[in-house]
Order: structure tokens, then C-alpha cells, then sequence
DNA sequence: GCCAACGTTGGC
DNA sequence: GCCAACGTTGGC
């Protein structure tokens, strides 16, 4: 069981939306290093829904649900996409300034590497996020 | 809106 | 294979 992040930013889907449909395919990711990512999620993985861009923060939780499949957005190129389920909103948010400066966190993905849509998370740095 | 970081493209 | 130019992402 891995965990995983997520990002998307408001204004093309955002965690209302997530809760709205329940599920949805998590497409559209053209980087490959998120591509690979997609495709070693497992169903049963767990995944923070991060917003990108308004207000940064981690305001959801999703589940994986199946493994990754051909994305039928791509026009071209070898691009997946995996569905993911609604698990929770995440409230209070947990605010991407709230996160930095913990030693716990220092070698996070999401803070090392910004620009990584879908990035791991490992098990220690979930525990620790959940209980901020 | 600005800009840093990063990725991609294409000339050489 | 190198690197400049350009495009995109995303924090601020």
C-alpha cells in the first residue's frame, strides 16, 4: 500500500467537484515522471487531493480504485490515466505554508520538487500530515 | 502579474 | 550532445 498527492488546480476540477461525482479518472497528465507515478498506484492506495495555484493547501482525501488505463484524452504519446474514488474533504485544509519547516517533512516530494502533479508520499510523511 | 524552476524543442 | 529559446507550472 503506497500513499500518494495529487494536484489540481480550482478551476479545471476541484475537491467539490471530487465529492460531487464520488469518482473520477484521473487524466490528462502530460510529465512523465507523473505518468510513471500513475501507473504504479494500486487499487486500495490512498492519495492527498492537493490544490494547486488559489490558495494552496491539501483539502481532500481520495482512494485509488483500479490500475491505470490508456489515456483517452491523449492524442498522441503514451499517456495513462487511474480513477480515483471521494474519500473525504480535509478540514481544516492543511495549508502548503503549514507544511514547511518540519524536519518530518524536508524530503517531501511535494516540497522538493513543486512542479510534480503527481508525486509519492511516504508512509511516515502521511501519518505525520494527518496529524497536523 | 511576476518570476523561478523545470520541461521541451530544435538548431548547430 | 549541447544549449538557447520558448512554454508551462505554480508560489507569491
Amino acid at each position: 500500500m503506497k500513499y500518494w498527492l495529487i494536484k489540481s488546480e480550482p478551476s479545471s476540477y476541484s475537491i467539490e467537484d471530487m465529492e460531487k461525482d464520488g469518482f473520477t479518472m484521473w487524466d490528462g497528465v502530460r510529465n512523465y515522471q507523473a505518468r510513471n507515478n500513475l501507473k504504479l498506484m494500486k487499487s486500495g492506495d490512498l492519495a492527498f487531493f492537493y490544490r494547486s495555484v488559489k490558495k494552496p493547501a491539501i483539502v481532500g482525501m481520495v482512494k485509488v480504485i483500479g490500475e491505470a488505463v490508456e489515456d483517452e484524452t491523449a492524442k498522441e504519446g503514451d499517456w495513462v490515466a487511474t480513477k480515483v474514488e471521494f474519500v473525504k474533504k480535509l478540514l481544516p485544509e492543511i495549508q502548503l505554508k503549514d507544511l514547511k519547516g518540519f524536519s518530518e517533512l524536508e524530503e517531501m516530494r511535494l516540497l522538493k520538487q513543486s512542479r510534480l502533479s503527481v508525486s509519492e508520499v511516504d508512509e511516515k510523511e502521511w501519518e505525520f500530515i494527518l496529524n497536523l
